[in-house]
DNA sequence: GACGCCGAGTGGTCCGACCACTGTGCAGCA
DNA sequence: TGCTGCACAGTGGTCGGACCACTCGGCGTC
């Protein structure tokens, strides 16, 4: 038994451990073996053990309670797709803008989704998602501010019932990238425009009109990424930005 | 309810190295220190800083190199979407309805651009892939067919110049993906159907008339999307579709 | 019966050692 | 001179053991 490849043990140990997986020894939401147990049974350090762990934990496919084990997610988009949000985190500045003309794709399509069936409910959160937005717009930073902007967009995919996209919108739209995008916007005075942009918004998903919901929408992306192309022009390349020298 | 400063000392270096990346300490392409100068850098031990490098890598930031060092990898988004596959590999299958919605959304938007971008050498190499993919698609095994429908697909997306938008739709259209989608299409006989759709989509994309290819892609993955639907429903499977939390 | 403490078990972190691989520079050869 | 080949230093890869931090369930108290 010539072996010409060699593989990496912590990357043996998680074909290892997904097989367990996908044999059904151990399913969605159940608990996997101690890591000094798995470490026995693959013949491998605990430290490879964990890193393999770590691998599936990155990609969401196990999840970690201190003290309670390691246990296998529900295996839902939304579990895999979480790490997706580096993307807007490290990506150089021209990507935003690529990252704002994708969003400019979907989400005016799943506010029309979510025109036509988001509950009273939903619209109730919706909207005091927005009132808080305006009012920490008026008086705390603007870091608050993006969270309740986050939030507020967020809020409306979710209606959609689309789990998948959902997780892609949300990692096309981190906190980070938010708050990339919007640095010095309130100097800049486009504040009351987004104002208005999602007042219109919620108008359209208040009046179940899936086609208002799409243009309302459409605007606003349209707006923040004209803004962006604009900024991004004037400041040059200042990815973000150098701290002290 | 107030989040205390309870963090993983892993999860912090995770946050110390990309930070070292955002601020340009290290760039794309360039080498990052040692992992014992980490290490000791960051006042933590070598296993935390290694399972912290295994992280950024499993999300595409890094790649390790034996013996000779860690290196920041291009931070394009192909780079770091690179891990969405596992999304196709061991979702349920309502996800793919969940998966084609989105395709919905952004295929459409993506094929119009195309249109309006696609240099001559662009729309030759698609069209032989066309050609290839009616080939094998009389002749050979469908999984090769399949091959060739994702290649022909991917080229378009390609054609809009948005490498995220390229990435985000390589996620959603994986080899896997796609081979579960198609598992035993040929039977069903709308092979004939595809073929139509593909040729209609091509055409508008020579007359470079993004309405055109707008419409035209839309139909395509309407129909795919419908067929799904009516395959996943003869087995027994229903679209979720309500949201979660 | 309810409350609260405590200990066993789990993941989290650290240390130090050694193995496997890479790149480089020097010595030896043609 | 020019090239080849090897040794070495530096890097990531793996290991084992030790201890810390957290969870949870059981036992005692009230």
């Amino acid at each position: 038994m010539v072996d010409g490849v060699r593989t990496p043990v912590a990357q043996r140990t998680v074909e290892q451990i997904k097989a367990m997986i996908s044999t059904g020894e151990v399913g969605p939401q159940q608990r996997l073996p101690t890591e000094r147990d798995l470490s026995a049974r693959f013949g491998v350090s605990r430290g490879s053990v964990r890193e393999a762990i770590r691998i599936l934990t990155t990609l969401g496919v196990l999840e970690v309670r201190h003290g309670a084990g390691v246990y296998v997610t529900a295996l839902r988009p939304d579990d895999l797709l979480e790490a997706f949000g580096v993307l807007s985190e490290v990506s150089p500045d021209p990507t935003l803008l690529e990252v704002l003309q994708v969003r400019r794709m979907i989400e005016p399509a799943a506010t029309a989704i979510a025109a036509a069936r988001a509950t009273d409910e939903d619209l109730k959160r919706i909207g005091e998602m927005l009132d808080r937005l305006e009012d920490t717009d008026r008086s705390a930073e603007p870091g608050d501010s993006g969270a309740f902007d986050l939030g507020f967009h967020r809020g409306i995919v979710a209606c959609a019932g689309n789990a998948t996209l959902t997780a892609v919108h949300a990692g096309l739209s981190s906190p980070t990238l938010n708050e990339r995008v919007w640095a010095g916007h309130d100097a800049a005075g486009i504040a009351r425009d987004l104002y208005e942009d999602h007042r219109r918004i919620l108008e359209a998903l208040r009046d179940r009109d899936p086609e208002a919901a799409r243009a309302t929408a459409t605007a606003h992306v349209l707006r923040v990424e004209r803004w962006l192309r604009s900024h991004l022009r004037s400041v040059g390349t200042s990815l973000g930005g150098e701290p002290e020298r």
